[in-house]
RNA sequence: GCGCGCUUAGCUCAGUUGGUAGAGCAUCUCAUUGACGUUGAGAGGGUCAUAGGUUCAAGUCCUAUAGCGCGCACCA
């Protein structure tokens, strides 16, 4: 017996060696693998993609689940001899990353975007990306992925570029990408647009303010916007509501809060003649509402507040003035004029954007979307959203947990047309070039002279949703997209199901003409002991300082049992010691097993078993036989603590404890018996542990006296 | 408004097709130069949110209610 096994279990010094070891060995490459005869050439393909952290900082205890949850896969599938491939990446998290650079240098240096400029801001971000990148790197290979390192990707790199500016000219060239000028969501604080799905609604209250526009005009309308009223152009009604009908069709022109308005009544079904006063004041430049109101009654569009959030009216009362001021303004004014009826409080939601928390505003603006819902012909005359929906209702996707594929239906139904395009600088360039009158979609620059590329960049999550395949190499039609498309599964938490999960069904069934994977598996939010969300200023819990504090094995299983997919975990670090005694247990089960099995091999075919290790042996069986039903429905947490109880209560409480008298005082036939058992269950459990607790049993495996051994993590799975 | 989830031991949570309530941590008692610096044996602790229903049998299935949480929509 080795020396080592004289001192308790070391993870901190143990792990790192190990790591290089797999990686110098290549077995996080499928090809290596299959060069060194231990994964057949024809076998069954198991890929998967690891959702690609983002280079806004380090890794956190979701990406710790996340990690741990996929390497159980992957090194599971290795060793039921697949050929494995999971491959690694970063996501450059355009808008993400690059607020959190401004960020930076507003706190060091008070200078914003525009005092930096375009080419050095990007620098510094790019300068930002590479040490997130290199410390999320290091605290992946920490955790103990086995990712194939050689096929890292990152959702900015030379060829992902490729992939987006393909699939946009692709894109474009269906009618699925065009321009327009239509109401989107503007955030001030960032200063630009975000989609529907990066908005964050707060529950606020606000006032519910009715008044009319003026002693002449017929009807009162309510809002708890009047700021914008300087905006509307029409006011709308129910067809049937017997109060207004007769206006229906009249036109006024008012002298409101310092600005000339041209108000038209017009009778639309989408107004609820029971709320306020059952008309509405339609300010089309600044409601989504409003704006569709406006496009069937072709009423004008006039905006009134600019991309500052600052009224740009004019109004001697109100032009330049924040949207609060004017707010108090225009109430002041209506209140001076006797023209207030009321003003009640109401419940109101307040929508902040995702990443920056400015409140967003709807602004009429110039900009790129993805049409969900024109018919393709390449795809029988169906849209993206029937692309998206039937991935998952008909063509074989399932999502874990399977609650969630009602969400991602009903999240379909309510889809709008996505806004690609974002005002930031960091990201992916709109691969567009204007002169003069003209405009050139391509995968290149046009030729000539005088072309001026958009300044815009692309929303983080386009190039994200073509991860799977850019990955593999495409557009190139290359071996690993071949072989390796669609993936096997996808991992992620559920929190990015419509971000990206959509996205990536969405790219991949319509530039593809395939699903990006066959099993979508959701993991919850990690959360802090008290429940709330996790944030470094809530004292979070650091996975890689966990890693150092109790090994990363323990780290593992403390992510792993008593916690299914999609439900949410509230972490604290006594859970995680909880387990760090555990590796050490194996190591001295180890300790006691080698040195009680001096000179002793495991023996192939041994079938002379005393009938009380018989029955030891068949009852193991039936544990690696609920094992293998177990993996394979994705119920890991049973697995992990099926196996600690196994390990710790039974082997080691049981037969561990029993064998002492056995190899003392039995006859020489049962002493070879239990010799047996003990290293044949011991060779198992480590081999089913494993990918559960990489580190610790490879570890011990090196001391295994199994003949043709070869390394844990590309040893064969056990079968019952 | 529509939809979803949770409610089981002091805490965090399991409980697979219905068949006598489980784990880890915490608490208490005893043992322990032991393979174990990170040990073992044992104990206490639960009317499984509430009320109905189905069933020979319900933590598990159905209905309703409550509390907590979440998603989507609305938000004049």
């Amino acid at each position: 017996m080795d020396a080592k096994f004289l001192k308790p279990y070391n993870p901190t010094e143990t792990e790192p060696k190990i790591y290089e070891k797999w990686v110098a060995d290549g077995f996080f490459k499928p090809e290596t693998c299959v060069e060194k005869g231990m994964t057949k050439a024809d076998a069954p393909v198991f890929s998967i993609v690891q959702p690609p952290p983002n280079v806004t900082g380090t890794l956190h205890m979701g990406h710790a689940l996340a990690t741990t949850l996929e390497d159980i896969m992957t090194r599971y599938h290795r060793m039921k001899g697949f050929r494995t491939l999971w491959i690694p990446g970063t996501d450059h998290a355009a808008i993400a990353t690059q607020s959190k650079v401004e960020g930076i240098i507003y706190k060091e240096e008070g200078k914003r975007r525009q005092d930096v400029g375009r080419e050095e801001l990007l620098k510094r971000i790019d300068a930002y990306a590479k040490q997130s990148h290199d410390a999320i790197v290091g605290q992946v290979k920490r955790l103990g992925a086995s990712v194939n390192w050689s096929r890292e990707a990152f959702t900015l790199d030379e060829k992902r570029n490729l992939a987006v500016r393909t699939a946009f000219k692709a894109m474009h060239d269906d009618g699925l990408i065009y321009r327009g000028y239509r109401v989107v969501n503007w955030d001030p604080k960032g200063q630009t647009t975000i989609s529907d799905d990066e908005i964050v609604y707060t529950e606020g209250s606000g006032t519910l303010y009715t008044f009319k526009y003026s002693k002449d005009f017929p009807i009162s309308i309510a809002t708890t916007r009047p700021e914008t009223k300087v905006g509307d152009t029409g006011v709308a009604v129910h067809p049937d509501d017997a109060r207004y009908k007769q206006f229906v069709g009249k036109e006024y022109a008012i002298d409101f809060a310092g600005a000339k308005i041209k108000v038209k009544i017009v009778a639309d079904e989408a107004v609820d003649p029971a709320f306020g006063t059952g008309a509405v004041g339609v300010t089309p430049a600044h409601s989504f509402t409003d704006w569709e109101i406006a496009q069937r009654h072709d009423l004008p569009i006039v905006p009134v507040i600019n991309e500052y959030a600052k009224m740009s009216v004019d109004s001697p009362l109100l032009k330049d003035k924040k949207i609060a001021d004017a707010r108090a303004a225009v109430v002041e004014w209506l209140t001076a004029q006797g023209l207030l009826e009321k003003s009640e409080p109401i419940p109101q939601n307040i929508a902040t954007a995702e990443r920056t928390g400015g409140v967003v505003e709807p602004l009429p603006k110039l900009q790129w979307f993805v049409d969900v819902n024109k018919k393709l012909e390449k795809r029988g005359g169906k849209s993206l959203k029937d692309l998206m929906r039937e991935a998952v209702s008909e063509k074989g996707i399932a999502i874990i947990p399977e609650r969630f594929e009602k969400v991602y239906a009903h999240w379909i139904e309510n889809l709008r047309d996505w806004c690609i395009s974002r005002q930031i600088w960091y990201g992916h360039r709109v691969p567009v070039w204007y002169r003069s009158e003209e405009i050139f979609v391509g995968i290149e620059a046009p030729t000539g002279e005088g072309w001026k590329q958009d300044e815009d960049t692309l929303d983080t999550w386009f190039s994200s949703g073509l991860w799977t395949f850019s990955v593999l190499g495409w557009p190139e039609k290359t071996t690993d997209l071949a072989t390796y498309h669609p993936t096997n599964v996808l991992e992620t938490g559920y929190d990015i199901i419509f971000f990206w999960v959509a996205r990536m069904i969405l790219m991949s069934t319509y530039l593809l003409g395939e699903i990006p994977f066959k099993t979508a598996y959701l993991h919850g939010l990690m959360r802090n002991a008290d429940g709330s969300k996790m944030s470094k200023s809530k004292g979070a819990i650091d996975p890689i300082e966990m890693c150092a504090k109790y090994g990363t094995d323990a780290l593992r299983m403390s992510v792993i049992v008593g916690i299914g997919p999609g439900s949410d975990t509230k972490m604290s670090e006594d859970k995680i010691r909880a387990y760090k005694n555990f590796a050490n247990k194996l190591w001295n089960i180890t300790r006691f097993v080698l040195s009680s099995t001096e000179g002793e091999q495991v023996e192939k075919d041994f079938a002379s078993y005393s009938a009380d290790d018989a029955k030891l042996v068949g009852e193991f069986r039936a544990i690696v036989a609920e094992v293998a039903k177990e993996m394979e429905e994705f119920k890991f947490y049973l697995v992990a603590e099926k196996l600690y109880a196994y390990a710790w209560h039974e082997f080691a409480d049981i037969i561990l404890e029993q064998s002492k008298d056995i190899l003392a005082k039995g006859s020489d036939a049962d002493k070879k018996s239990r010799k047996q058992l003990l290293l044949r269950i011991l060779a198992d459990v480590l081999k089913l542990l494993h990918p559960f607790v990489p580190f610790v049993t490879e570890e011990i495996w090196a001391d295994m006296p199994v003949p043709e051994k070869r390394s844990l993590i590309v040893e064969s799975w056990p079968t019952s």
